[in-house]
DNA sequence: TCGTAATCTTACTCACCAGTAAATTTACTT
DNA sequence: AAGTAAATTTACTGGTGAGTAAGATTACGA
């Protein structure tokens, strides 16, 4: 078996591994089990549990980059960006849960090194996101000197909520990404004074991204034509 | 020296351990060292590192719901309610960031009892949120059948924003928990639209709480008065 | 067929840490 | 002062798990 296959496969298990039991009470001798290989074998590739969980953690922030890019790349209006970006973000999170914890909620209790790692991947999210949304406002207000802080402090909040939501929807699976993705954007983006008024907020159809499916694995389907509408649409 | 001071301060040594490391690489050695005791004492009076741990976390959600109650009552508005309880949120945690770390940020490594705790703890904290968010809903709109699903949805993801601004905070120490409260009051009442088009949203002058102050700790100020303003007011 | 480089295993070592047994000291009551 | 209950310690055990040494097996080109 080439070492290349060998390693996915770990990474394949350890990622799984990691995010059921996280990372301390994850021991390698269970993951080379799971893996069918022998421990040895794990640090002969990965180097030690650290390398093991870093090779983890770069894989699959690389994928669910590449999906909120991909999504959101080739659409046109900022607005839609948002969506796109958004609805590919659940649709990831919904597919690989695995990943995400493995991203997102192993930050704290680990090694300086791994922090600093975890860090760095949530700062390339935000980033995307923080870019999206000073589009946005970029677009309406031009070019304005606190946006950058305004853009970031906007993004956390994103991030988070969205991060949030990810709970909400594993308790009600009913729920599709897109929408919960369009519930968000009307809370964000039209405003809950907004919409208690009876403002809502649609994605029109037909706008998803025209460009070809990203690196991100089978999942993360770009932005979703969702039913049909305005764009942006009042109701009442 | 008597159990009850004793358990205080060996959680007090815990708290500030657990979100430093995090729960397993914790070590009951260096926490009672810590607290100036030796470790069969801390066996004696929590029975074990996971009736250590869920004790500090009783006493921190407590403090936390205590605070946040506290803030919100006798507020009249279900707005400025949120305002309040958001506010004494940010307030709480930028005051006992290892609280909030305990609380929130070690919830998915560990044992079956613990996550349950945490879970349970989290799901105080929503449920405030979300009466909060249902009765704005309710004052709006009369009484809605989907209101409850809704205001769930609503609750999740600002708790998750309010946890994710929790570091953007960390990075601007300049900000006060009102200003970050006023800003995520804008995202999501307001929303980024209306925002982008120049309407912002402002606590009126003198609408903090009447009543006494609330169990929590030193911290939590309640609504804090914020400058001037009309509770909703558009600029140009 | 020989050699060599990769793949892979068995069988350890060593450190750390949760939890405990068995006292010992302190403080308070009668 | 005697007795007893609470507060507190020293000195262990047992298990687990990261990391490794040393060698076995396969693949394959010269």
């Amino acid at each position: 078996m080439p070492r290349r296959i060998r390693e996915q496969q770990i990474i394949d298990v350890a990622v799984q591994v990691f995010a059921r039991r996280g990372y301390h009470p994850a021991s390698v001798d269970e993951i080379a089990e799971l893996a069918g290989i022998s421990k040895p074998m794990v640090y002969l590739y990965l180097d030690s549990k650290e390398g093991l969980f870093l090779a983890c953690l770069r894989r699959e922030a690389e994928r669910l980059v590449a999906a909120f890019q991909g999504a959101a790349r080739d659409v046109r209006t900022p607005e839609l960006r948002l969506w796109a970006g958004l609805s590919a973000f659940f649709a990831f999170v919904a597919e690989h849960r695995d990943s995400w914890v493995v991203l997102h909620r192993q930050a704290s209790q680990l090694s300086e090194t791994i922090t600093a790692e975890v860090a760095q991947a949530r700062r390339a999210v935000m980033a995307e996101v923080a870019g999206l949304v000073r589009d946005g406002i970029g677009e309406a207000l031009g070019p304005v000197p606190v946006a950058d802080e305004e853009a970031d402090f906007v993004a956390h909040a994103l991030v988070g909520a969205a991060d949030s939501l990810t709970d909400w929807m594993e308790r009600h699976p009913g729920e599709s990404p897109e929408r919960v993705t369009r519930r968000l954007m009307n809370m964000v983006w039209v405003g809950m004074r907004n919409v208690l008024a009876g403002e809502i907020w649609t994605p029109p159809a037909g706008s998803g991204p025209q460009g070809p499916e990203p690196a991100g694995r089978s999942g993360a389907p770009a932005a979703p034509a969702g039913p049909a509408g305005e764009g942006r649409s009042v109701r009442e």
